[in-house]
DNA sequence: GGTAGTTGGTGACTGCAATCACAAGCTGAT
DNA sequence: ATCAGCTTGTGATTGCAGTCACCAACTACC
């Protein structure tokens, strides 16, 4: 299969909506060039794995295209995702800096291309260009920030609904750039919301139920439509 | 009062007990001069606070005695404790990084003392000695990690007893360097626990006094001492 | 277009831990 | 020594959401 459109590092960013927002935009163009020469791209179809929990790292992959669930398993199959990454997003980056192993798990949810860099050649990289470290640092930091909210959601809300609320809502707030906020492109089933919010698939299926009946929300397809969102809001802090 | 012994951060890493781990050890002599030039100590007491979730950032706070926990609450009360500080451990780090408002309260739980670092001349000082800049990826790196624990401590396990089987196990891994392992000593109270692996403060006194009857562990003062640990690792992956 | 596998909807049941309530134990200040 | 305020122990009750069970709807692939 042929790429719809330029997989490199210097056309996605050239197509990037929030530059600055990602480790590899905005830098001087020897440094991208040389970017270019070190990755190297690839295409992952649905439900490939980038890495896996507990590998030894190997490097970074920069997601160009589609999106993957990063998540945490338990032996006995119980699993948490702490983060669905997008295009932009650098995935593995901690474990690659501090040589542990990968925390987490990435699968592609959506399928899509990733540009990979190896840990020797990336580390060899960024002692040559001390102005990526300020890049890593903010990812890094940003990385934080999204486990953060995880915990926050884990541990705070107290009941499934106040979750589900607050997923829909940061759905919303994240889609604020395109055109309708209230309109959200589901990618992810039942099952996977339910990791998200820690809880299982029939409550999440029930409660979209509930959502539904009391006007909050409509379901077109694949396309959540956001109907109240004042009172969406108000079970957050209930 | 005057400190009991040697606060700044060159004494305080010469009696580091794992120096590579932390920050600020291990520099060459003329930085740790700079580093010494441009902290500032205090001494804090017990449920001082560091900073508070929200406030902008005005710097980090290197902690050389005493312990801190750094939390999280919900507008309603309830709160979650994502770690205890203890010395060599830099708060604020993140934030102070980024520019974006303390994601977490730090307050103290022992009284002890840290260097703070303002912002603008810690930004100033790393722009200026680029050999910090992997101790700060790292320090970043390792905050990440400990919030991928939370995560997991609320949302892998599968009850309050695995839970706190876990929470224990990671006490008694931390005092391994220390003569016995088994003896740990708590700082924390119940409400502070119940915190920690998200439940309520009745759960974990129950717990203790099954974990008592069981002779999995025994209370001496405010010191605890593990008596079956194979009992407790069982427990975890029940 | 038929079939296998995944995903979603819903009822019935139940168990565990949250909640409430209160007493007892500790600690530190005066 | 006393007393207030935190901390801890424990019983009784309850309800919410997890679990189990099963079917329907949808998708994808021969």
């Amino acid at each position: 299969m042929r790429a719809p459109y330029g997989l490199n590092i210097i056309d996605n960013c050239a197509t990037c909506p929030v530059r600055e927002e990602h480790l590899f935009c905005n830098l001087s163009l020897p440094v991208l060039q040389k970017l270019n020469e070190i990755k190297s791209t690839a295409v992952y179809p649905k439900s490939a794995m980038l890495f896996i929990e507990g590998q030894l790292p190997r490097g970074v992959f920069v997601l160009c295209k589609g999106k993957a669930k990063l998540f945490t398993s338990s032996r006995e199959g119980k699993t948490v995702i702490l983060k669905v990454a997008g295009a932009g997003d650098v995935l593995g980056l901690n474990a690659t800096i501090s040589n542990r192993p990968y925390e987490l798990t990435a699968e592609m949810v959506e399928p899509g291309q990733a540009n990979f860099i190896g840990r020797d050649v990336l580390l060899q990289f960024l002692r040559e260009n001390g102005e990526i470290a300020v890049r890593l640092a903010e990812q890094l930091s940003r990385n934080y920030y999204s486990a953060i909210e995880e915990v926050r959601m884990l541990g705070l809300a107290s009941s499934p609904s106040e979750k589900l609320a607050k997923l829909l809502l940061s759905w919303s707030g994240n889609a604020a750039k395109s055109a309708d906020p209230s309109h959200i492109k589901m990618s992810l089933t039942h099952e996977e919301i339910a990791e998200i919010i820690g809880t299982t698939r029939e409550t999440v299926s029930r409660l979209f139920s509930e959502f539904k009946k009391k006007q909050l929300l409509q379901l077109k397809g694949a396309t959540l439509i956001i109907r109240n969102k004042p009172a969406l809001e108000k079970m957050m802090h209930s």
